[in-house]
DNA sequence: CCGGCCTCACTACTTTACTA
DNA sequence: TAGTAAAGTAGTGAGGCCGG
């Protein structure tokens, strides 16, 4: 027999529980049970003033970011409809059914505001990463590095660099800005480079391998290779340079932070850089140092770092031996990515 | 109680990138 | 090149505190 819906919409008062209505297995309840954000308001606090009009609750926002990042949703706007209508969304950034969501500027103005200048998003990840070593997830042995991502600017949107008049009013925008405020005179005539982006002047104009060259920017991965736990990021331009320099400040904030120093470092072959073999020469050098006495550590001391390199393919998790291979001090065979 | 001041979120508009 | 989508931002108003 056909049922028919019985328009039940017109309905004044329901008997609703928000948590009834997210599966068990659902995503976001794993992730709400690692979540813990209970220190966020006290890490904030004196970057909010203390009168004026109450904010939207950090917590709430970072919430919000979570879902973003979790189902690929890019647009603050877009973010702020789909926890308007998602029932899971809802509970998993602790909104009742009534309950309004911020506006979308609002995460535009805090992301370029208090969340850059508190360093929230480190401090964010870092208590995440807190919680995977806790829970023995890192290992601390093998470290593996790699990087890009595309900037958000055109191909099109490009230009010679000596030959960009960046007091051009039509040029100033936050980007630009910021770019700016990086360099003084001197270091903007050396640094300017033979192609650059007018939208994101910090991008870099990038020559991929089997498409067009697009202008990009390196976010740059240590991962721990035991269950593949993001250790560090670190954004530069996309360049080898400063791609190597992140690994070096990478590992040494961790072993700062963490006193975690892998024995082996995994890249691809362009890590295997002659400044990058000095590097891990000073570092075995110093371990020797280290061993006379100098460096309470045993982790950190008895481990100078070996680089692996010969990796064809960027890594998602864990190192793939089968294309690596190891340089252990020696001059890096010239190789095209493996 | 009222006005001034400060902070913050929202509105409305502009800018930019992408796509057909 | 026009249409669309998204981000960024100046202007505006609301909320809260404080002093007269």
């Amino acid at each position: 027999m056909m049922g028919q819906l019985p328009g039940g919409q017109q309905r004044l008062f329901y008997s609703f529980n928000l948590e009834d209505h997210v599966p068990a297995q659902h995503l976001l309840r794993s992730i709400d049970q690692c979540l813990d954000l209970s220190d966020l308001r006290a890490y904030l606090t004196d970057f909010y003033s203390p009168i004026g009009c109450p904010s939207i609750d950090p917590e709430l926002m970072v919430r919000m970011l979570v879902v973003g990042y979790c189902y690929g949703i890019r647009s603050e706007r877009r973010l702020c409809e789909e926890v308007h209508l998602n029932l899971a969304y809802r509970w998993f950034c602790r909104l009742g059914l009534e309950d309004e969501v911020p506006n979308h500027s609002t995460f535009s103005k805090n992301r370029h505001g208090r969340f850059r200048d508190s360093d929230l998003f480190r401090w964010l990840f870092n208590e995440v990463l807190r919680r995977c070593m806790a829970a023995g997830l890192v290992k601390g042995e093998g470290f593996a590095v790699d990087a890009s991502i595309k900037a958000d600017a055109s191909r099109q949107r490009g230009a010679a660099g000596g030959e960009v008049d960046w007091r051009d009013p039509a040029l100033s925008s936050r980007a630009v800005r910021e770019y700016l405020e990086a360099l003084d005179e001197e270091a903007l005539a050396e640094a300017l480079p033979k192609k650059i982006s007018l939208t994101d002047p910090q991008s870099r104009w990038t020559a991929a391998p089997g498409g067009p060259a697009y202008f990009a920017y390196s976010t740059n991965y240590l991962i721990d290779t035991e269950h593949g736990v993001i250790m560090d990021v670190e954004a530069t331009p996309a360049h080898r340079t400063a791609e190597v320099d992140s690994t070096k400040t990478m590992v040494e904030r961790v072993e700062a932070q963490f006193d975690l120093t892998p024995e082996r470092l995994i890249g691809d072959t362009a890590y295997g850089t002659a400044p990058m073999l000095a590097w891990r020469s000073e570092r075995r050098a110093s371990s020797r140092t280290c061993r006379c006495g100098t460096r309470p550590s045993a982790r950190t001391t008895a481990s100078p770092v070996t680089i692996s390199t010969g990796i064809r393919r960027p890594m998602n998790t864990a190192a793939q031996p089968a294309n690596r291979y190891e340089v252990n001090g020696a001059p890096s065979p010239r190789k095209d990515h493996g």
